[in-house]
DNA sequence: ACCCAGGGTCATA
DNA sequence: TATGACCATGGG
């Protein structure tokens, strides 16, 4: 991995796309619970889910805690599996609040929170580490299925490697920088959803067409 | 009607 | 270690 090349993608990217200003949330306990109800699922029907949520007052660990399951479930709904994810909210909730919630968990450091993190049965790497870098702003780069197709697709890696070998290598050449592994993996998924699709082999026109060999795989592996 | 989305767990070999 | 089944809604 070479930091020119990484930094080059960048500069297109935020020349192409401008400033993402993410995680689109009103507070960091918000950025949790969407970085769960996401997963493998599109952004505008999370949206939805955490709207309920906030409707009925529930975008509280306490308040998720305490709530029925089937409760939950329905608030849950419109961002699918909603059986699984109001499991995985409880989890979630549980281990925050034992923790002692945020002002105690800001003082846990990273690698520690980390671990922590993948403790809760329904917080994988890609989950723990949207919290880690967009709730507690540490210097954690995110790899998603838009980061492995992209990168992949302009050549800089071959997309199958385990998510922790990537995560390090990636951090290792740009430095450790959360204002910068923010950005960056926003504008990767910006780019993703608007022209790097999967049903859309070659991005001939795209701001990364240069580098773009038009590769079609979506590989995935932890 | 199809394909896919800002994954993760569990069972099996 | 590495596949495969399963979870489920809504937009293109």
């Amino acid at each position: 991995m070479r930091r020119p090349r990484l930094q080059g993608v960048y500069r297109k990217l935020t020349h192409a796309y401008g400033a993402q200003r993410w995680w689109p949330a009103d507070s960091p306990f918000e950025v949790m619970v969407g970085a769960i109800l996401t997963q493998n699922t599109a952004w505008i029907n999370v949206q939805q889910a955490i709207d309920n949520l906030k409707t009925e007052h529930h975008l509280d660990a306490q308040a998720i805690a305490d709530a029925h399951p089937a409760r939950l479930a329905r608030l849950l709904r419109p961002s699918g599996y909603f059986n699984v994810k109001s499991k995985r909210l409880r989890n979630f909730c549980r281990w925050y609040l034992s923790a002692g919630g945020e002002p105690a968990l800001r003082r846990v450091e990273t690698d520690q929170l980390r671990r922590s993190l993948l403790a809760v049965s329904g917080i994988g790497p890609e989950t723990a580490d949207d919290i880690l870098l967009y709730a507690f702003g540490r210097p954690v780069f995110v790899i998603d299925a838009y980061t492995r197709r992209i990168l992949a697709r302009i050549g800089l890696i071959d997309g199958d490697e385990r998510y922790d070998d990537l995560r390090r290598e990636i951090e290792s050449a740009l430095g450790a920088d959360a204002v910068l592994f923010n950005e960056y993996h926003a504008l990767l998924v910006r780019h993703g959803k608007d022209v790097c699709r999967k049903n859309r082999p070659r991005c001939s026109e795209c701001c990364l067409a240069a580098r773009c060999a038009g590769r079609t795989l979506t590989p995935m592996r932890q």
